[in-house]
DNA sequence: CATACTATTATCATATATGATAATAGCCCT
DNA sequence: AGGGCTATTATCATATATGATAATAGTATG
């Protein structure tokens, strides 16, 4: 969109655009023509308040988000996983081998017995299309998980038992969609 | 992208995506337990020092940018473009009427006489495309400037006879073609 | 040259964020 | 019930941003 840098670069070409000196826009902004020329200068230690401040004076709307760097190691290592799933396994010793050799079981034991962060690790672990698989393999206990895990299957980020878990586990489904 | 909508949201979302606790997520941005959690549970007057140290501990790039908003009025009022517009017609007083009913009048002489910036707010208050067609019709004192603007109305931004404002100029005409 | 803008930077008092620490509360597990 | 996590919030000393003001310098204009 903006093909310029900073944020410092933006705020002094939108005020140039409306023709706006230092003054104006300070007062505009209710902040001092000091500050206005320090955000604009740039250096590293802004306020979002002043921020705000400043892009609402412009006619702008500040936008701040996350972006995912390319590079992130969103997966898990394993050693993570066998760390943090350890506690389902009270029966038998986890090892990161166990993850590869035998996904089933760990899957029917996670969706089981996990709480929905420990769903999201195995997800990141295995990868979406994996864990689904396992899924469809899986057998349940109960009824109820069972019913739950297969509408997931039928159509994924659909309502389960319980209002609070289905809220969440939903949008945890849409976002993981890609 | 991201259907969360504050950046405090964000946080916590890509925070429970790593399953990354509080602390955790302090150590590695090199601050504080009490600070991450206030910049998860939101209040206004974040820094954004502090916000981009949480970013890239969560892996992730801190994206700041201005949007304008649709309402904004970026077409200035004509007693604006009068008033700075004035001192390029020491012949005469500049009213608004002749804005509307002689803008190649207008045009001519700030295309002759005017800065960058009274060149732009000419633009934003006639439109590109009326702007071009009375550059289009008008007459220059000297070839320099003709042979300026027949490139621009050839090719839009394109060099011209200096440096510095061959850059500029070129820049503006990129960012106003819509 | 003089006047009046402009932007930048310095200084200083004040307002606010931050970090350390602790208290509280909730949750999970044994 | 108890131990060990967790997150939130309060407190307080300290670091930093902000606003007011002024000094400096540049530029346009008369």
């Amino acid at each position: 969109m903006n093909g310029l840098s900073t944020i410092s670069d933006q705020i002094r070409a939108r005020r140039e655009e409306l023709g706006l000196s230092l003054a104006q826009l300070a007062r505009r902004a209710d902040t001092s023509a000091a500050t206005a020329s320090r955000y604009e200068t740039g250096w590293a230690r802004f306020e979002v308040y002043t921020l705000r401040k400043l892009a609402t004076a412009l006619g702008c709307e500040l936008v701040i988000s996350l972006r995912p760097k390319a590079g992130a190691a969103v997966r898990p290592s394993g050693s993570e996983v066998v760390r943090r799933l350890q506690r389902l396994f009270w029966d038998q010793r986890l090892a990161v081998e166990h993850l590869e050799a035998n996904p089933l079981w760990v899957v029917e034991r996670v969706i089981e017995l996990g709480r929905l962060d420990d769903i999201r690790l195995l997800v990141r672990f295995l990868g979406r299309e994996r864990f689904l698989q396992h899924v469809a393999e899986a057998r349940f206990s109960s009824e109820k998980t069972r019913a739950f895990w297969q509408q997931i299957l039928d159509r994924e980020g659909v309502p389960c038992t319980t209002r609070s878990f289905r809220d969440e586990a939903a949008s945890f489904w849409r976002a993981s969609r890609r």
